[in-house]
DNA sequence: ACCTTGACCACAA
DNA sequence: CTTGTGGCCAAGG
């Protein structure tokens, strides 16, 4: 199924989504938090179906792994924004967002 | 109202 | 590190 465009969960999980600023991430958990809801899962779906129009790239996994499936093009993205990671050596194709070092919390 | 679907999460072994 | 298990919850059918 297909979460509607227009449902006020999927505009407001933009809306944090967008508000991330360059360098920082939050989890999927992050992001339903600050809604409110536990719904750490709706808010993966809502990115699978709308996130390519924006920075996808700063919602990652509670461990810090980037989006299921999209890691080679993250990569792109945090090297060129200066993301901190988490690698054995700079050419090691494994990574991890620095989530201690890059969380963002929207401000209240 | 019930069942299913997930770019998830936490924890145990 | 890898499974497996149980829980989470919005929305389509």
């Amino acid at each position: 199924m297909r979460l509607a465009p227009d449902s006020p969960f999927v505009e407001h999980v933009l809306a944090i989504v967008e508000s991330i600023p360059r360098g920082r991430v939050m989890t999927y958990g992050d992001v339903a938090a600050v809604l409110g809801s536990r719904a750490a899962r709706v808010v993966g779906q809502v990115m699978s179906h709308y996130g390519a129009d924006m920075p996808w790239w700063r919602v990652v996994r509670s461990g810090g792994h980037p989006p299921f499936q999209h890691e080679a093009r993250a990569l792109t993205h945090y090297l060129t924004e200066g993301t901190p990671l988490l690698r054995r050596s700079p050419a090691d194709a494994h990574y991890r967002v620095d989530y201690a070092a890059a969380r963002w919390s929207p401000p209240a």
